[in-house]
DNA sequence: AGCCGCGCTGTTTGCGCAATCAAGCCTCGG
DNA sequence: CCGAGGCTTGATTGCGCAAACAGCGCGGCT
């Protein structure tokens, strides 16, 4: 076939073989930049040609090279992502309500897995802006100096998820795990639990703030004993659970009730009260944390705090759009709240009117 | 501080203002692409330069731009992986090892969800593919044929993962999901279990072939009745699992044992017992599929097949560098096998040897 | 009528890096 | 003693795109 009038490339040396903006541009007879106007803002170039340009996008199965939009533009379409942890199935929903959020915008995730290190939250946020990203996304508020001014220096939106507090780096949503450690002991308190447990895993600072809420209210109530507390900084899972049970009804055999730092831990305290021929909630109150899908189905279904972490996933990156759009969210500290599921593990005395 | 005899960069136009490559080679005293070879292929510079460099690099805090490095050698270093569901923890898994698959060398992740659609399968791919990935990870052997063929031509390794099959597209690692629906079936044959049911949500491929080993061998035994298989298109859940128990329990009140196509479902199923007071094993035998790390915890522990989800994850990856290096990894199809783990919910009668 | 300003399109340039080619230096063998 | 060949280093070029700036034509205004 004869080759038409538009520029015949060179390939002699280099190049990827795809089809570049030039190409689309000499088979609809246009300039390049023409091309590049068609394709990121249409409202800028007229109606017919328009159409042209995407006749020989098509015609041609031209794909832009992200490389080099980035290159040129000194933006990268590219979110980065900084979450603690994969085993934790919290931060899976967190990361679907992200991918949801993205809808079919052309931006990309770029995530990270810290482990719960700072050191490797540091080195992950250095690698992801060598990328120049359009914004990041953090979990937490309690990022390590270094980093906290690497994010505040990042030159793009940053949005700091999972929990709400004072002075943030540019934008926050979550809510107030103190406030929810609060929650599930004063429920406590309220039916009439007397010896109330605390038992937690990972220990991270969410996870502390959960057992500061508790202890305040613990307090305030006249029943704190630090034997009532039993935690762990190993990962989070439900043998852990029922071994941390075990060991808390070897310090304090009188305990009637147990409040779990996640639901993983609630579960397998369940299954172990359930071998120790425990009565639940008669013998043993039960409470958790995150209300996991299968803490309403379970025998007894199992009280729990609903966070709303898929929510959290969405408006982070909504609130991230707006902010690469340039524009300034309505409300930059998001406190999306949470909710105690009262269920049978804990129905025992006098149900609060809430 | 007088500017040294490196050449001063001009920033009058664009830039990102972050040093560059020649800021570090003008520093250094060096030409820039010595200190790319430097950076990249540390061997091939002798040890004095390759320090001074060093030392250039740490005085700049010299990030390298990955946009540009893409650009120029027509290779990005992103791994693209589709997986079709976070919902489902056995994809979190795949993800983190993955992720610890990588370690610390500078591949990036680019991950897509397609919420088992092929359309957004294919969809993805072709964002994916634009980007010029290292490498592709996709999930299962079924790919639609237009998404097959751009696999096909992508030149860059494929690992499929999740499943073995013939005809693979380059390489593949996972197990054989018919022999795992098998081998279930055949241990509840074993154990003396006469109307064994199947409760099976999603029912995407792979769960189709658990299901196709289960008939297989039901058949064998003689007792296979379609009554006996319930199974929805909606996603899994626990209490999907409960929900396909008593639609079970309807159609086939004789059921003495069910086979459940992942955890979750059984985990329901245990639970319904639990507040129908059906005994388990005695009256309902269970079987569930993962082996989630609450079946072994869980009262009565469950009898699941363990799959190597994790090991899939990290050994693509491995399979996926290998490849990505120029070599040609040892197998290209591994079959990394699973385990049927016995429990107490299927220990009624005679227990095989294996 | 002349001027301004706006809407649309094109030309040129450079983003930061690596491939290519070239050159200097050394070693070693004939 | 000289040339071949390996090792190290450097200058140039171009990857594909978007920013900056320029030009053109048209309509409305003074």
């Amino acid at each position: 076939m004869a080759s038409n009038d538009s520029e015949v490339r060179n390939r002699s040396r280099r190049g990827s073989g795809r089809p570049t903006l030039a190409d689309v541009a000499g088979l609809a007879g246009v300039g390049s930049i023409t091309v590049s106007r068609a394709l990121r803002d249409p409202e800028r170039v007229s109606p017919e040609l328009r159409q042209r340009i995407a006749a020989a996008v098509d015609e041609l199965g031209y794909v832009p090279n992200p490389s080099a939009r980035a290159l040129a533009s000194a933006r990268a379409d590219v979110i980065g992502v900084l979450v603690p942890s994969l085993t934790n199935n919290v931060f899976s929903e967190v990361l679907r309500g992200i991918h949801d959020g993205l809808g079919d915008c052309p931006l990309q995730i770029q995530f990270g897995n810290t482990h719960y290190s700072e050191q490797e939250e540091e080195r992950l946020l250095r690698v992801f802006l060598g990328q120049r990203p359009s914004a990041l996304i953090v979990s937490g508020i309690d990022q390590a100096p270094t980093t906290r001014q690497m994010l505040e220096e990042a030159g793009c939106p940053v949005v700091q998820i999972m929990e709400i507090g004072p002075d943030p780096i540019d934008m926050m949503i979550g809510f107030s795990h103190l406030e929810a450690g609060k929650a599930v002991a004063r429920h406590l308190v309220d039916v009439g639990c007397k010896r109330i447990g605390f038992l937690g895993a990972r220990m991270d600072p969410r996870s502390r703030r959960r057992l500061a809420g508790y202890e305040t209210v613990m307090r305030e109530a006249g029943r704190f004993d630090a034997a009532l507390v039993t935690t762990t900084i190993l990962p989070s899972s439900v043998s852990m659970g029922a071994g941390l049970f075990h060991k808390a009804l070897e310090k304090t055999p009188d305990i009637d009730a147990v409040i779990c730092n996640n639901d993983d831990l609630a579960l397998g305290v369940l299954f172990a009260c359930h071998r120790a021929s425990l009565k639940i909630p008669a013998q043993i109150a039960i409470a958790g944390f995150n209300d996991l899908e299968m803490m309403e189905v379970a025998s007894p279904s199992i009280t729990s705090v609903r966070t709303p972490r898929y929510e959290i996933g969405r408006r982070a990156i909504a609130m991230a759009r707006v902010a690469i759009a340039g524009e300034r969210p309505h409300r930059t500290i998001v406190d999306l709240g949470f909710e105690l599921k009262i269920r049978e593990s804990t129905m025992r005395a006098a149900i609060p009117a809430i």
